[in-house]
DNA sequence: CTAAGTGCAAAGAGTTTGCAACAAT
DNA sequence: ATTGTTGCAAACTCTTTGCACTTAG
């Protein structure tokens, strides 16, 4: 794989994120890096990241897909259903058992997505 | 809300289905009751029904929505990352955890979507 | 009757792809 | 030099919408 500057735009893009940036979001942000990036290559190299492994992709409700590095640990996503906003939720203690359910399947894990959906308390 | 056709085919479509139906298959499956039913007719009831909370709907990495009866319980989704093949979980147990978890972050929780993605052991 | 619901075709959103130009090795 | 990578524009897929026609209540 070639050290390109989008690559490298928007590898470094991925990890200074603490949010959930979708496509175009990382385009923005790397173009920091690469100003001359366009949307097609971020999609390009994102689908190679993922296909190496390196990237976690995650589809919500809303549609569209967001990114994250694979090296973060698993965590559940807590979804506001009426903003979108994503709220980040460490489950550590349980993939463990995520996996154990999986292997009764047969099955080897290789992802675990736990999306709660609610709406704040306080604004009914 | 009128009982029209297109409503009644695509609830008896729901309630007939053990897989997870995309709106395309619900519109196949939905002309057996009424032939002339459309697509977008098919789109606009299940969002009338989801609306209504009477459907949930998901979307996995492939992309497209799949739908289901809210009146089932809820279960988690093993996906298989090679094939799309959606295997269900079911786990009751853990519900009434994610309750206290949503709610200790001030949110009352709405739905519960674990997926968790893998591939067949005996198949590499 | 008459408002709600529909089919059709066209529009939208997000993502992917063909191709000629370009750049990393 | 050579092969992988890119930007652009067009294509694609899934979903939504405008409009005139139809139908349930």
């Amino acid at each position: 794989m070639r050290a390109t500057k989008g690559r490298q735009a928007v590898l470094a893009a991925l990890d200074e994120a603490s949010d959930h940036p979708t496509a175009e979001d990382l385009l923005m942000r790397a173009r920091k890096t690469d100003p001359a990036l366009s949307l097609s290559s971020v999609y390009r190299i994102l689908k190679e990241f993922h296909d190496r492994g390196m990237v976690r992709r995650h589809v919500f409700t809303q549609g569209r897909a967001v990114w994250e590095l694979a090296q973060r640990a698993l965590h559940a996503h807590l979804i506001d259903v009426h903003t979108g906003e994503i709220v980040e939720l460490p489950e550590a203690d349980l993939v463990r058992m995520y996996e154990a359910a999986a292997e009764t399947l047969g099955y080897r894990l290789r992802d675990v997505r736990l999306e709660l959906y609610g709406e704040r308390i306080d604004r009914g």
